[in-house]
DNA sequence: CATGAATGAGCCTTCATTCAT
DNA sequence: TATGAATGAAGGCTCATTCAT
């Protein structure tokens, strides 16, 4: 509860605008989900997927075992539905604060970068999970498409691209490997921080170097006195 | 069997250098050893960790479930032994490779990003279980404390140490941070690589590409044109 | 609902005539009563009793599960009930078709037979929950005595009984073996017509043909010319 | 052990003649095979398939739970298993007995109804096994075709048919049917037998009278006096 | 009376590990 | 050393039953 007080839980933020409307018992059902949800985020963050019993979930949540299964098909859609749900309202935070920045492609992409950093600090189980997680069980990595975490490089890829085409960024990169690797410099950085669980207070500072790095790789440059 | 014609079993080709004097039953006993973390490397590369059973190692590695366990603790200690391993001989390849390098800091981080990626195209399980399964288990990211990995990651660290006292890379940037940040970028792309098992022909230009960019990112540059 | 045209829902026609002065209420009860009832038979009929779930009969029933547990103790009661139900309703029927029969033990003992069979042939979950299930859970042959269907064997016997002290069957043999050995015959034919889900025409003739060689082998007979 | 003084175990009686030449362990697999059989018998008898818990078998055969997946698929390939083994035994017995019958076809099938009663009487529990469980399960009477149970009915079938073929019994009745028919009132009389464990004494009565009750419907008279 | 979401006891099955051979 | 049959603890999931509404 009070853990997401800036970082909002997706479903009673997001979803509670469209079921605003709902009887009771719809808007108690969403609520279980959302705690179970939340009990996932924590147990998983904790000890991981496979080392995380679903009655820990349960109790964690405060429902019993079997409620679970009413909410969810098994305990791998718990770990999907978990990741669909925190990323579409990643997505969609994201898409937000990026809509709101003023100038140009260099300050989306530093923006990009600092929610990036500023999420997994508000919301330290989330940072482990995705981070941790994210690779983890085979559904994810193999038989699992991750369409939203696809949506989400989309985000990144279509920056640089912006940047190629309004010649602000050199254009001999391909921009979605470009957009894979600061993904991927975020991320170890961030997993970095997250299992040491150091002061937060220099994440911004970090976020401020990789962006500046990046960017300093990717913009045009006057032929350095070519002659 | 042939699948590590280029890239050598390490326990075979290292400590076989060591247990050269062994007896014969020492020298078989390594050898079992070694056909088991293959067969551990391939079966977790697979499934991973935690979806591949013992009995699966033994029957890749044509041993009986029983013997695994005269060579190693337990399940989790055979995954560490097989990271150990497996970092091992990797950081004696990247050192001896990177000491045969002509040229600058600049040339030699060019050689660690393509050693890095001629490393997984040469065996993908590898590549697959280092960086599919290096985050994974909670024994990885939590308990155990990496120290191969550390030692790797120091590497890296270090180039771009001599860098920047070299005067050639901006000193404005942690060096830890960027070799983390680079590490992630490589990780990342490889994954990507990984699992959508590409052609192994553009790897080279994604490796150009990328640490191209890294480095422009962190070449010192004359102050542009300031007047 | 159509499905017991002809056969027609017994708590509705039996119990109905009884209850006919009770207020709506008592009526809708008794009407969701049976309901439950059909629903179960029709389960238990297609899945048998422990691989029916007790949600799934409220489904088939139209009513919710709790509501299940208004009318019936439990999922052994429904079992029992449904089943006194049945046979309640089928030895009633019995009774006033053997009443109806013109003739002596010989005609009772084929129209007897030919009823059997006829019920089967009308409603084919009843046949198959009764030829199949009635074994079946260990309340049943344990626990429960099962008393309506000690009523059934009842009035075979007695037609066999009859027979012998009317002279016209041979006296050697014990009624109570003979009815119990005519029930299973019966019952073993029907099981494998109910399963085989065979055309209805040749059962009538199957029924002819049973009562005829059960008949022939319980009347007495001249001494075979024995001169 | 004891249980099956007369009434020898299948598998030991049977393969053991087969097996006899194998290595110890196969001895010992077997056996405990055999051993879980029992355990099963036993337990199913006393409270239905669906009733006992597969560690309640574990602890009849006297071995663990895990035990009973090295030689069973599952709990209902158990339930299989052991219907096949056991109706294996039964009807390479039957075949035995009725090759053994001095006599035509009457004394044959009096000798059929003479041992399906005593082999009730040898092993109580496999006589409910047979008598209860064998209708039970959907897996036995829907998916599963029972192979073993049409051979036993096969092994009736054709003795009727052949007293038709000798002109002994009369042509009016399908054999088929009356095999049915036979089988049906024995497993019925047995089942009674079964269930109140009653004396066996008069089983060998019981099983006079319904052979000949049977046989006396069957066999051609001369037309009786008719004028 | 009726509902159906919630409960939680219980069971089948798996699988890492052991140990007699 | 090597084996692999045996073990049994443990967990995901089901489903009969309850009870607040």
């Amino acid at each position: 509860m009070g853990i997401h007080s800036a970082f909002q839980p997706p479903s009673t933020s997001l979803r509670a605008l469209v079921s605003m409307a709902d009887s009771e018992k719809q808007r108690g059902s969403t609520e279980k989900r959302e705690r179970i949800l939340e009990g996932a985020l924590r147990a998983f963050a904790k000890k991981g997927f496979y080392n995380t019993r679903v009655s820990e979930i349960a109790s964690e949540a405060g429902v019993a075992d079997g409620t679970i299964y009413l909410y969810f098909k098994n305990k791998d859609d718990l770990l999907i539905s978990l990741f669909e749900d925190r990323m579409e309202w990643i997505i969609a935070r994201l898409q937000t604060e990026l809509d709101a920045v003023e100038g140009g492609v260099i300050e989306r992409i530093k923006a990009f970068v600092h929610l990036h950093f500023r999420l997994a600090v508000e919301d330290r189980d989330l940072a482990e999970f995705i981070t941790v997680e994210l690779r983890q069980s085979s559904k994810f990595v193999k038989e699992y498409k991750n369409p939203k975490f696809a949506d989400y490089l989309k985000i990144l890829h279509s920056l640089i691209d912006q940047g190629q085409n309004e010649g602000i960024f050199r254009t001999d990169l391909d921009s979605r490997l470009v957009g894979r690797a600061l993904f991927g410099a975020l991320d170890e950085v961030l997993l970095q921080f997250t299992l040491s669980r150091s002061a937060p207070t220099d994440v911004r500072d970090e976020a401020e170097q990789i962006s500046t790095m990046i960017i300093d790789g990717l913009i045009v440059r006057e032929p350095p006195t070519l002659d």
